[in-house]
DNA sequence: ACATCTGATATATAATTGTATATAAAAAAT
DNA sequence: ATTTTTTATATACAATTATATATCAGATGT
């Protein structure tokens, strides 16, 4: 549609990416049929304000109106609070997405959310590094660990036990980076293509 | 329309008329019609993104999609930006929209830019005051000046006058108010309906 | 009194949106 | 491995809604 729309368009996409949310998800999140999502992220439609509002407060985001002296000021304080995350290799890029999936679906469901924030925490930090294909198993063993929360009698510990295993994970991910820095995360491995891009994660 | 919207469309039109533009020069600056920014406005309509941006622009403003943890802190940069005027008798207020006007319209034609920011600065600066009617006939006279400018031969001479005038006459209101702060602003003399913050001039 | 400028409104047209469905890709299960 | 099931995004058509054009009534100033 008009070009010009398409910078705000495009934001929304990251943001939801990000998060790795499915446009359905988002859909019940911002009560905006996923159809109308497909069309307004291909910039296929010039969509109404309400629903632009609706998705950017479903992402967390609020619409603004800056004045033009202001824009650099504010962009610097947008990418402050932004997570950026670094590129993954795909298969721990997916373990890291289906996290915060969990995370978000426990979230949902009932459950303590101070644990639930905990969590969150521990995984964001974790967002933060590069990791090694090495730790591939004993991240998909807490991912699995962390899907399996709901069945869990007793969810809180379940929980804070995840949120355990991520923190140790992290820190041995950490320490073992610090010697090593540049060859074992995989910016080497592979080009930043958009392909591998759509595979970061997350959220704060 | 959707109660959502309201605080976005408040805002396009606060900085409207903090411009002291009408809707029908905005429409021209924006290429959105008149009577659709009516109907924006009043929040009867539930506009598309293009219109938004367009006349966001238009206004000196530009849409950016906030995270929420960094709402506080550009609202507080927005609000350092954005100039907020004093009350004025409506007298005062009308000669103060007649210049900003005039000014626009400059603009708009030829004339060297540099003076016209010169005078954009003083007469900014004379905005930041709320002035005795004392002075409307001093103010009524620098803006008979500054609608003459196209006309005149030496432009540049004529707004660099108008400016030195401008400039002059804040130097004077600014002094004399200082000794009488309290009784000589309008405050006092009205209270702040809409009717009256409806003469509020402006921007930078 | 007249000309001008302000914001509002009626109607025709064009576009978005909602509902439902299709296609493609990935995961799971046998 | 191959089939089945689930998930993720795209699209067709009807209904709803915004937008453009033109016109209006009121206020303001000359």
């Amino acid at each position: 549609m008009s070009y010009e729309t398409q910078p705000i368009v495009d934001r929304i996409k990251e943001a939801r990416q990000a998060k790795s949310m499915s446009q359905r998800e988002l859909s019940k999140l911002a009560g905006v049929p996923q159809g109308q999502i497909s069309r307004i992220e291909s910039n296929a439609v010039d969509l109404r304000l309400s629903s632009l509002i609706a998705i950017a407060n479903a992402l967390d985001l609020e619409l603004a109106l800056v004045p033009r002296k202001a824009i650099t000021a504010v962009q610097s304080i947008t990418r402050q609070t932004t997570d950026h995350r670094p590129p993954q290799y795909p298969a721990i890029g997916k373990e890291l997405s289906h996290m915060q999936k969990a995370l978000r679906s426990l979230r949902t469901q009932s459950l303590a959310i101070a644990q639930a924030d905990e969590f969150q925490k521990a995984l964001s930090s974790l967002n933060t590094l590069s990791i090694p294909t090495d730790y591939l198993a004993q991240i998909r063993n807490v991912r699995k660990a962390v899907e399996q929360i709901t069945k869990s009698q007793n969810q809180i510990k379940a929980i804070t036990d995840a949120t355990k295993a991520i923190t140790y994970l992290r820190n041995n991910i950490a320490h073992s980076t610090t010697t090593q820095i540049r060859n074992v995360p995989p910016k080497p491995a592979y080009s930043l293509e958009p392909a591998y891009s759509l595979e970061e994660d997350d959220d704060a």
